[in-house]
Formats: C-alpha cells, sequence, structure tokens
DNA sequence: CACAATTGAATTGCGTACAACTTAAAAAGC
DNA sequence: GCTTTTTAAGTTGTACGCAATTCAATTGTG
C-alpha cells in the first residue's frame, strides 16, 4: 500500500539523516554552551573568534581577521565596532596604506585571554571526551568543511 | 627565550584547533554551498530546514517545529510568515487549542520536495565521500550536539 | 465556578551573516 | 602623470537567532 501514513519512498530527506543539520545544530549548541562563560567576559561568541585570531596574531587587519574567520566586512565593522566600545581593541588605520584598518587588543583585551582558556577547558571538560578525540573529530569537519567550499560551482 | 614573537603557552587557543570553530565555519559552508540551490526553489537555509519538518510531519505547530529544529518562536514566527507570504505553507489557529498554530504545506510547498531531493544530491556528490560516511560523521556530529545541550548549568 | 499558574505564539531589541553597493586609496596601464 | 582598475572598509537592506516580555487561551487548584 503506497501512499500510507507518512510514506517515505526517499529517506534521504528525513531530518535525523542530514549531517547539514546535524552540524548547523551543534554550531548553535557551541554557541549557548559557551554564551553563560563568555558573558562573564562580557562578550559575544563571535567576538570570542576575534579575539582568538588576535591572540594568535595581534594588529591583524580586517581582512586578515574575515580570511581567517570566513567573514565579510559586512559582518566585521560593526562588531569590531562593539568590541572597540567595550575597550577589547582599537581600530587604526595602517599608515602605508590608509585603506586597511588595524585591529590592536588594548590590555583588558589581552587579559581576557585567561578566562577564555578557563572557558575553554570549562567546555572540553563538559563534553567528557579526550582531546585527542576532539582534534580527531575536528579533522574530519575541518575536512568536510574544506570540501564544501572547494566544490561549488564557484571556484 | 620566553615572550619571544609569537609565545604560544597554550595551544589550546589556537584557532586550528577548535572544534568549535570548525563546526562553526562547517555549518556556514553548508549555508553556503546550498544557496545556489535553493535560490532555484526561493527558500533560504533555515527555511528549508522548516521545509524538511512539514516533509514529514505536515501540519505541525510552531511549537513541534521548533522542538525538532531548536529554534523558539522569536526565529520562527517571522520566517513562517515569510513561507505562507511566498505560499509555501499556511498558517492557521488550532480548532481545539486556539493556543496553537498549525502550519500545513499549499501544493507549492509540497512539490518543492523534488527540486530539494535534487539539491541534496548535488551536495552530497560534491563531497564526494559515500552516504555511509556521511551517516559515520553525522552520527559523530549528532553526539557532540547532544553532549552540549545535556551539560550546561541548566539541564 | 473563580482565579492563579502555565502554556504557545507573537513582539521587541540586539547581534550576527551576507549580498549589493559606495567610497577612498593604492596599483596598473598607457 | 593621468586615467583606469583593483582593493579594503564601510554602508544598507534582508533574514536569521535568541533573550526577554507580552498576551491570549488553557489547565490546575481550591
Amino acid at each position: 500500500m503506497p501512499h500510507t501514513h507518512k510514506d517515505q519512498d526517499t529517506p534521504e530527506l528525513l531530518l535525523e539523516n542530514q549531517l547539514c543539520f546535524a552540524v548547523y545544530s551543534a554550531a548553535h549548541a557551541f554557541t549557548a554552551a559557551y554564551k553563560p562563560l563568555l558573558d562573564q567576559i562580557g562578550v559575544t561568541y563571535p567576538q570570542y573568534l576575534v579575539l582568538l585570531v588576535l591572540w594568535e596574531a595581534n594588529g591583524s587587519s580586517v581582512g586578515e581577521i574575515g580570511g581567517k574567520l570566513n567573514l565579510d566586512s559586512g559582518t566585521l565593522t560593526p562588531l569590531l565596532k562593539r568590541l572597540e566600545a567595550q575597550g577589547f581593541v582599537s581600530r587604526n588605520r595602517d599608515k602605508n596604506d590608509e585603506r586597511v584598518v588595524r585591529v590592536h587588543l588594548t590590555a583588558m583585551g589581552r587579559d581576557a585571554r585567561i578566562h577564555a582558556v578557563a572557558a575553554r577547558r570549562a567546555i572540553v571538560c563538559s563534553l567528557e571526551t579526550t582531546e585527542p578525540e576532539i582534534q580527531k573529530l575536528k579533522t574530519l569537519v575541518t575536512e568536510l568543511d574544506g570540501r564544501l567550499r572547494t566544490s561549488g560551482p564557484n571556484r
């Protein structure tokens, strides 16, 4: 009897079979898990990602930050203005090239790193897995990310 | 010599070691990969997720959709209004409980399923992996999602 | 039955994301 | 050297995503 109640000729589109949804949901879960921890520092999750970049490469340009996080200026400019307004960073035009804006950590931005380390440890702990397991999964997801970005009609 | 150039006492916070960023980035990559395909149907990626739910459970309430997608009414109400304005669904109060709004697919919403199957196949194909591999990774990510959601200070 | 507590959507406000466009500065071409 | 092209940020408009609040309908309790 075809056309019964829930006739699934294609299990391909069942929500629970979708890797894309699993990733979408996990991304939100990470944001939510980090939220109470980042609230204490006073930054949002995307702002925390920007700080991760700056702790590694202080003085990066808006474009460099965007290149690492895959975000464009339309997202970063207002976000950086908020980080600046809250005292975490300073934004200044590069003397040698007035087109680029360099973002530097303030003392406050530098200090926030300590709390970030603690936050990250708390999350890892709550995952109840080993660091190697986390890195293994990270590698798989990064590989997926790469394939998605290098395949489309463009590029 | 401590404090050299890029002194990393804690590789814990290196961007490329962050599972959370890998997931964050992959989620955006999925959205971008689906975009040109969904553009042809005329829906956004989150709207597509709602359609996935409805193709499986037509007539779901706003709350039921949100329960499956982990989205609240603040996100869904305007999204559903747009889906309705574009002719994919209808929204009506439940006769037995005037608080709940039931969402039903229109003929157009039902028909869009065909194109969605094609879109999903195109994405899977671009990943150059087998369906079992995709499902394996999906399982790992879903497990991660679960741990993140059941650990926090709440719950 | 009356009334308090709960529930389901909707609304408001803020912060991403991204497409499309603008503007200013630098690089390239002639 | 002057114009054309390219590049880097910023701006504008639309669509999420979520916290917090509101409002109406239903449920629970005395």
